[in-house]
DNA sequence: GTCTATAAGAAGATAGAC
DNA sequence: GTCTATCTTCTTATAGAC
């Protein structure tokens, strides 16, 4: 628990974050991680037992900065409809990452939903999280589908990462980013 | 050239076809198609050079079949918007195997394009098959964004997936594919 | 904590007998 | 065409020195 082993596991975290989703989990090798941190693979066994353990710690790191980011969108938007609407930009601002590595979410639970349950779930936990807060907002607005609304919604969003990420082109983001913009616009409240 | 190697190839084919959709690409291994078929790994190299060569074997059987039920369709169904509704019931029909599994195309795309960028274009073919067939059901509607418009039903189907995997859930395609056929009603023509 | 060395196994691929 | 045996490389994981 000393000074360097925190900033250690934390590079380390950071790194195979970045790996997992670059080359995606299955593809990225322990030794890839230890040399990205610039460390032997022996010491990145000290910092973690296994290669699922690192993942869950990656998991961990996500799962924060999804909570983080939901709760500065809290903090900043008290109406229903920008809190969409800032989900939605979200998408945006990634652009660059989507049209090469597709969606951080969607990728991994594609990977790991085959074959790997175990990690599934703690994968899929991600997921609801953006569930639950869009599924908030929707019911803020009166609907009482609010749920069936979240997944709607989300999917639009997978969609437009997907076929962003399979023909790499940007373009179609923005375009299905605008759709999903008008129909928020659309929606009561 | 005799019969039964052709009774062979063919059977590897789809054994793979199916291993590589269950399992996906990079965690289906050779042996893994060996033991599907009931052959030795090395009858298994007898009749594909590599693991690559296989997949490759794979994408032109799926190609096949996507050509076939695309003309089937065509033959079947002259207004355009009956078209695209036929699209929407296919992924409806696959309800189970989506659920379970995620879409063939977009799991397999997804996977592929991560790091292994030759492999990616031959899949991202079979993207294409369907991208043109539905754009050209949009231009018989009288629409200038036929490209646009084609790209924004892959994209809902591909997010309908997605979902519908990650939840394990044929619920969420359901209630997606009422969506995207309401969307389709709604169209001008 | 960090390293080197090494084990143990899986995976893709080849050689040669039948 | 099909098999067994083998090779090589990669990957995860462990052992032990420093």
């Amino acid at each position: 628990m000393t000074e360097h082993k925190q900033d250690s596991r934390g590079r380390i975290v950071e790194a195979a974050n970045r790996l997992f989703y670059i080359k995606g989990y299955n593809q990225a090798s322990f030794a890839d991680v230890a040399d990205e941190v610039g460390i032997s693979k022996g010491n990145l066994h000290y910092h973690f037992r296994s290669k699922d353990d690192l993942l869950d710690a990656v998991i961990v790191l996500r799962t924060k900065v999804i909570e983080q980011n939901l709760a500065r969108w809290d903090e900043q938007y008290s109406n229903p409809k920008d809190k969409l609407k800032r989900f939605v930009q979200m998408l945006l601002m990634e652009e660059d990452g989507i049209a090469r590595y597709g969606c951080p979410l969607g990728s991994l639970n594609m990977e790991l939903g085959k074959s790997q349950r175990e990690l599934r779930d703690r994968s899929r936990e991600m997921f609801d999280l953006f569930q639950r807060w869009l599924e908030k907002a929707f019911k803020q607005m009166g609907y009482k589908n609010s749920l069936s609304l979240s997944n709607h919604l989300l999917s639009m969003a997978q969609g437009a990462a997907l076929m962003t990420f399979v023909y790499a082109d940007g373009q179609l983001l923005k375009d299905e980013c605008d759709r999903i913009h008008e129909w928020i616009e659309g929606l009561d409240n």
